[in-house]
DNA sequence: CTAGTTATTGACCGATCGTTCAACCACAAG
DNA sequence: CTTGTGGTTGAACGATCGGTCAATAACTAG
């Protein structure tokens, strides 16, 4: 029977995706990750089998814990409130210092994403973010908080673009109040 | 009197700008820039002083070649129409292949804006679209194509972060129709 | 206890990174 | 022509990159 491991796998992968989120993938070197995880280069490509297979793994880490803000579009009675809880959430988020824009974002940037797997995990969780998006604009329908005749569909493409768009700009230095102010006027569709 | 160059630096430039557009920084070495750029290493840090610098340079270069986008926002009669035809060429643009986001969003989320010059630009470019939006959505109140109670300021971040959006969403491979669909949307202010 | 299996450790691999040194070369002033 | 100035060339620098090898340590089944 083998000797067992010194470390829980997931308490390393969360160090990793930290690592990993703040600093990129071409930015973070295995020597950096030793330091950050306090394990040898052997044990980490003895548990995760190399830097590109960690960083995979760290994205799954970052969709199930990092992607936690969204959560709440998906509340069945979700509508406009939500929506704007959303944003109010997305906002502290990427305007705390230092800064640092949602790791899927950086991965579709910094053209990783030519990657399949990485590519993949991007456009899903565009996907993801679309529909709880609709949902919570057909909730906003259902209570007269948004035009019948609006396209939810349409709208929530462009509820995503300006979710991505805010990270951006909160990493050009836009404060957080100025930040509020585009959710403010992109909301606008809401009585 | 000193030997004359060789090379044209405004051309150089171009090329470099093209190399860093598609790759990044820290994607792209000396030797690819002395293939791409037809020189030797020692010349390119003769003229340039080295990468950094001659990163901040292209950048410069893009800024004034490649943001010929919204020179039509600034139209002294802009409005509603311009800017649909600013985001008619973005989508062009961002989906031409192979996909390349805007050069200053990629420095932005490459963490390259850490270092003030290039922090410096990407504001600066920010701040520039803010102020041709908000210039053509002026124009389109004094066309009677926007209610006149709406604060174009904010709006004008607001189409900001649309195009910042546009550009992630470029990116994970969302189609020109669905892009299409985004703007559709988003520009639904104007009458 | 011994034997067997696996994690850990640290040295080391070739390759590539950004940068620099030294020799060479092309041109204009004299 | 000679001379000097600065661009060009190619080799080389130390550092670091991602990845691997061999030896050691820790544990359990028997």
């Amino acid at each position: 029977m083998p000797r067992p491991r010194e470390f829980d796998p997931d308490l390393v992968l969360d160090r990793a995706m930290e690592l990993f989120w703040a600093k990129g993938y071409e930015g973070t070197s295995i020597s950096d990750l030793e330091e950050h995880l306090g394990m040898g280069r052997q044990s980490i490509y003895g548990a995760f089998g190399g830097k590109h297979e960690l960083y995979v793994k760290a994205m799954d880490r970052y969709m199930v814990t990092g992607s936690s803000g969204r959560k709440c579009l998906l509340d069945p009675d979700a509508g406009a409130e939500e929506i704007r809880e959303y944003f109010k959430g997305l906002i502290a988020t990427v305007t705390q210092e230092p800064r640092r824009s949602c790791m899927l974002i950086n991965a579709a940037i910094e053209g990783d994403c030519e990657h399949p797997a990485v590519a993949g995990k991007c456009t899903d969780n565009q996907q993801n973010l679309t529909r709880a998006f609709r949902h919570a604009l057909d909730g906003a329908i259902a209570k007269g908080q948004l035009d019948r005749k609006t396209d939810t569909n349409a709208l929530a493409l462009s509820l995503v673009s300006q979710s991505f768009g805010l990270n951006v700009m909160a990493r050009n230095g836009t404060t957080p109040a100025t930040l509020s102010k585009v959710v403010e006027s992109a909301l606008q569709v809401f009585k």
